[in-house]
DNA sequence: GTGAAAGCGCTAACAC
DNA sequence: GTGTTAGCGCTTTCAC
């Protein structure tokens, strides 16, 4: 086995307990008592239990982040938002990946419940709002990026709404009045919200709203071409697209490229998100940026504060979103 | 406090003894304790606590793969290979990512001295062959994806050096001579050795090395533009071009069109990797995949079979690569 | 088939 | 400033 406290005390000739305070920095200890056991700490190569320190504390500072997926989105740059402040003070961050399915989200949270983790954010999730707030209840959560209407949960998230309605708004004040709009029919805010933020925009600048410009299905890469095809096969083609998500967005540039329309000339595309590729395609993608790293940061941070507190923050926290203009809008 | 095995015992009126029984699934327990256990388990909504359990146990079933960037869909495959096949055997995958730095390499790495997972894979790392060899004596550690050339540590590879001789090959075989390398300087075997197969390649063929056609900088995106850009400041342009990297030859795709060179006519260009943007570019990128799954899969068994084993399996595996021709390459 | 009790490695309260 | 010791929640040996 390894080499426990018991055996650095015995060599430096110290109790258990003064390798324990010379481990926590703690400031009873003479000079000569803790430069006799720190030498004995790297001569012996010792590294404190943590199984053994955390069973005893109660807490491992680690966070569980659990994620829909891991391809091609923002999450990577959450996860680094996260790391960054996480590092800072005194916190790992580890991740699971749940493939939206609840299953998997399921067993991993087991990890909050058999204590391996302290807390857990949830970057969307499967649940509904009231299992979410009896969790909350008895342990620490939060979620971020992707809100639950009725969820009492600590959560970070833009306005997807206003930012449904800043992007829209974008397309019309280029010159645009039939745009055409590709989302989803799951129930999360960031496809009902920026649905709603469309209608928003279209209502207040006195555009009807046509149901044929309206296409929903799934979040995968193939919808965003159908509809696109969609579209250009309807006999009053529109002249923009909105999609709710970057890789929607890029699906139907694709296919537009492909049937010979040129994007940013013929039509405009925009999406949402910001991930990287939207700079690495051509033509390079408008969308709306979400400030991945301080959602990140922030959700991180109160989820600690909260590891404190007798009555948990539960707010929904807004941030700032931004309307990027490229050349898939033609810009 | 959350309830514990000692509260389930009086509830149930047993000892803790015969609740850790019916938790471990022991044969010895009756039927009516087993049944009196268990149902007082779901009243009181009992979940053991993992940190006593992995204490009294010396081990935690959970494996930390600590991976260069989060953003490269080629990690993300092989994790789930690894994580198909640790839920199967009762481990679970964390992940990290060191953002190829070895401060935080070497912090990640904490999490295995300090017992908190029984074993890391490395999906490239900063540490050199020395320390790995140092590391592997007293921990589990392997390497998956990127081998270290003089680590006596278990490896799950592709045969690089292989693979970029096959890669280039396949350009050969088209009747390119004149041909472009993209690589880096930096010192990884995924970048040398593809480096020493496309050399092989020239040279089993008889065509003389170019110093001029062989462009070296870092794994960065821009860098696949810059060298596209350099190769046509030659006087004689290759007319095929091998990346070591999907990302660089997406790069150099990008700046060719820009340029108004026609990717799979004008000039072939092939990238190593097989990250998904492939099948979605337009032309869609030839490449050389790596069988991430199975890699994944291999690398977490023969690293859970080492934890068991006195002498530990240290070999280099090497996996089947395979050369896919698509549109960048004229096909 | 079951229970008592030791002990995994650590921290912290208490005594000196 | 330092040591002794109880105990975090669990598994497992040993008795019975």
């Amino acid at each position: 086995m390894s080499v426990t406290i018991k055996d650095v005390a015995k060599e430096a000739g110290v109790s258990v307990a003064t390798v324990s305070r010379v481990l926590n920095g703690s400031c009873n200890v003479s000079d000569e008592s803790t430069k006799k056991v720190n030498e004995t700490i790297s001569r012996l190569n010792y590294s404190p239990n943590f199984l053994g320190r955390n069973l005893r504390k109660c807490e491992t500072n680690v966070i569980l982040v659990i994620m829909p997926t891991s391809e091609h989105s923002l999450y990577s740059k959450i996860v680094m938002g996260m790391q960054s402040y996480a590092s800072k003070v005194g916190y790992d961050i580890i991740t699971a990946v749940s493939y939206s399915t609840s299953t998997a989200e399921i067993r991993q949270m087991n990890m909050l419940y058999n204590r391996t983790v302290d807390g857990v954010v949830l970057l969307g999730t499967q649940f509904d709002a009231d299992s979410l707030n009896k969790l909350a209840e008895n342990y620490n959560v939060a979620l971020c990026c992707e809100g639950i209407h009725g969820a009492n949960v600590l959560t970070v998230a833009v306005n997807d709404e206003q930012a449904g309605y800043d992007a829209v708004c974008a397309l019309i004040k280029k010159g645009h009045r039939k745009i055409g709009f590709i989302g989803t029919n799951i129930s999360a805010i960031s496809s009902t919200d920026r649905e709603n933020g469309y209608l928003r925009a279209l209502r207040e600048h006195d555009i009807e709203v046509d149901p044929r410009y309206i296409y929903k299905e799934t979040y995968d890469y193939e919808c965003g071409g159908r509809a696109f095809e969609y579209f250009c096969s309807l006999e009053e083609r529109p002249t923009a697209i909105f999609a709710i998500s970057d890789l929607l967005a890029i699906s139907a540039i694709h296919t537009a490229e492909n049937m010979g329309v040129r994007v940013g000339k013929d039509i405009a595309i925009m999406g949402f998100d910001n991930i990287s590729m939207c700079e690495w395609m051509m033509p390079t993608v408008s969308t709306v940026e979400q400030p991945c790293a301080k959602m990140g940061e922030m959700v991180v941070a109160k989820l600690i504060e909260n590891m404190n507190k007798a009555t948990k923050d539960n707010h929904y926290y807004t941030v700032e979103h931004k309307v990027i203009l490229r050349q898939s809008t033609g810009d």
